[in-house]
DNA sequence: CGGTATCCCCCGCGATACTG
DNA sequence: CAGTATCGCGGGGGATACCG
């Protein structure tokens, strides 16, 4: 949290927001993470002193509220007013990064578990199917290294999302083969579904119903479209299930 | 401009907007700064090899064009589209800061030379009196060593306002006397002028009718309130003067 | 003035080890 | 697991020189 030396809004904003990591850091924040390793996962590439560090940072700005968990050793990380504050900047970075960032993501960018975690997040419970929807995914053109792998799945059910790294026992409905640059584009709604079928980089495979079922939940569409991104907060994945309403 | 090595578009937006100094070199840009030199002086204290790489990071992002001068040396950078579609995110910035900076502006943030410019820069032109008003300021409490001055006039005559660091010959008509930082706070409506004056941090001196002017013209307000900053192009401070209209 | 190239120092950050 | 403390490296960025 380097000054400025200025008394400008804007500078004064940026000393706490724009420092590496914070943004993103705000986002999982804004989506409702509590603990640390909600966060780390959250922003995979960052080290542990490092995110420590921007949470004591946070803190201190009085953007973040540190509180100590009954286990004496834990902490629960909360948004204070003025950090929720920040939700619509982090909005807005979003809305940018959809209308002006296609293009700019590398294969190097993509990775299958924040995809697959990253579309559990942002999934419209309103358009999963009211029944069990089983969602086999293949990646291949996975560069990074490190947590790679190549299968996993996603077990819709309104108004829940199950993600699995391994089979999850029920029957696969659909099976989605591609590139995992090509769908992560498809996803973000940079590429169209069609094309990329057509360039044989995104395979649907199943019955076509069911197929429609899975491009209609995971919102799939044939023309490439601006999808936008809710960052209000989710239920805990690791939490306790929620009691139906 | 470090990856983030995410697909996320927070994330992308992150890698080109909050990097050090970028959010305020996009306000200086936002602004109507064209020339190296003007940009320089909206942000003091970077240093020349780093705004210039920062200008070429944001070329290469798009964000920034470059177009040479006709002189062969110098170079004109403004906003590209995509770059124009950060207008909002700063303007949100200074609207966070606004709301939520207050308390967080330190003595070493203020500076007569910034302050000043800033009333320039950010004045209600329809504010500004029919007829010429002179006004003089003389702030103590001055931290920073370089650039110290402090003595300033504003020759304020609508649409336009001057900024002096020497006499301008006219006669005076109110003369602020004050401590830069109270000032500071009252300019941005942190502090209320009435309260300021009580403490003896803030003086105004001159016929009732030419205080009550500029009071008027620079939205010096008894209570504090938020006052809002508008990050849209001003005329070049030094550029030809603007044909009347 | 309006930059570019070079040097070099400092500190931001990753890696590691340690603790409850 | 949820952090804190320490060490050591690399590169971000300041200072300076230089050029058109």
């Amino acid at each position: 949290m380097k000054s400025y030396a200025s008394f400008c809004p804007v500078a004064k904003t940026a000393e706490i927001f724009a420092e590496r990591w914070t943004p993103l850091l705000l986002r999982e924040l804004c989506m409702g993470a509590r603990r640390f390793g909600e966060l780390q996962q959250g922003l995979p590439l960052i080290s542990r002193s490092l995110l420590a560090q921007r949470l004591r940072e946070l803190e201190l700005a009085g953007v973040v509220e540190r509180m100590p968990l009954p286990d004496g050793v834990r902490h629960e990380y909360r948004l204070t007013v003025e950090g929720e504050a920040f939700r619509p900047l982090i909005d807005l970075m979003g809305m940018w990064g959809q209308t002006h960032g296609r293009g700019r993501i590398r294969p190097g960018d993509t990775d299958p578990a924040q995809l697959v975690w990253g579309m559990r997040r942002h999934l419209e419970t309103a358009a999963l199917p009211a029944g069990r929807l089983v969602v086999q995914f293949e990646f291949s053109g996975v560069t990074k290294a490190w947590n790679a792998a190549r299968y996993w799945w996603l077990v819709l059910r309104r108004p829940e999302v199950d993600v699995c790294q391994k089979h999850p026992g029920y029957d696969v409905d659909v099976t989605i083969a591609a590139r995992l640059h090509a769908f992560t584009l498809v996803w973000l709604g940079h590429r169209g579904l069609a094309e990329a079928r057509r360039a044989g980089e995104v395979r649907l495979d199943g019955p076509p119903p069911k197929v429609a079922l899975a491009r209609e939940a995971l919102g799939l569409r044939d023309e490439p479209w601006v999808r936008g991104f809710d960052f209000s907060p989710r239920p805990d994945p690791f939490g306790p299930p929620v009691p139906p309403a």
